[in-house]
DNA sequence: TCATATACCGAAATATTTTTCCATATATGG
DNA sequence: CCATATATGGAAAAATATTTCGGTATATGA
């Protein structure tokens, strides 16, 4: 976030200012999954992406609500129901995640090998 | 960096590999000031980001040599001389640092509005 | 009755990153 | 002789981010 902090962001620097809104360490992925428009709910967001925390993943929703990359829905529902959703704000940042997405791809069995497998296919 | 921390990188997202490669306070700034393959010194890209703290410089240049984005030439001389240059690995997250310098150009002034301005122009 | 699921949040513990300060060695220019 | 510039790095402080734990409230189904 761009805010509240005891050093800013210097949003003058359009880099900065771009990475500030996605350089959390979900937030990226939360965009890719919300992708295409289809409105999820915090525990199905959760069940997509399994290591991340689910108090990270609630913190950094609400960051990019108030960013104006995705908004919530409430229902006024027991046991309690929300519904985030990409904004188009959220969806004009998808092309820099897509080329980030494959350059990733591209490249990952260089770093793999180069600092070895982390989390999958442990053997 | 993705290695030699508690908690390491997932180098099996595409996406979070290629983040951890550039989300780091000033590397995206740096990939961009040397962006046209001419090297520069140390002191130099401090010039040219005058916010960031030598010691930063310092050492996000390291692990970026170490990630292969750039390379270091030291020249044995006194007083010390030394020289980075980006790399075809670190001329390849050009797109990337591209779309996200125009989303921020084109996005700026409606963050601004929302947050302030937080260095130039202060009047 | 009891475990489970739901969304969310406070608080504290950890982990990580950035900042600040100091130190190295030596050539140059005043 | 002394300040300055140079590149680098140790060490500690400060700032920030993430993780973990526990608590709210209520419906559902075993």
């Amino acid at each position: 976030m761009a805010y509240e902090k005891k050093i800013p962001v210097d949003l003058d620097c359009p880099l900065r200012l771009t990475m500030s809104l996605i350089e959390s360490k979900w937030k990226s992925c939360i965009l890719d999954e919300l992708r295409n428009g289809e409105p999820l709910r915090p525990s199905e967001i959760h069940k997509r992406l399994p290591e991340a925390a689910p108090r990270v993943l609630d913190i950094q929703l609400r960051e990019m609500v108030e960013d104006g990359l995705v908004e919530k829905t409430i229902f006024p529902e027991l046991p309690p129901r929300s519904e985030y959703r990409i904004t188009a704000l959220g969806q004009s940042l998808l092309p820099i995640i897509d080329r980030m997405l494959s350059w990733g791809k591209q490249h990952m069995a260089v770093f793999e090998k180069k600092y070895g497998r982390k989390y999958s296919n442990p053997e």
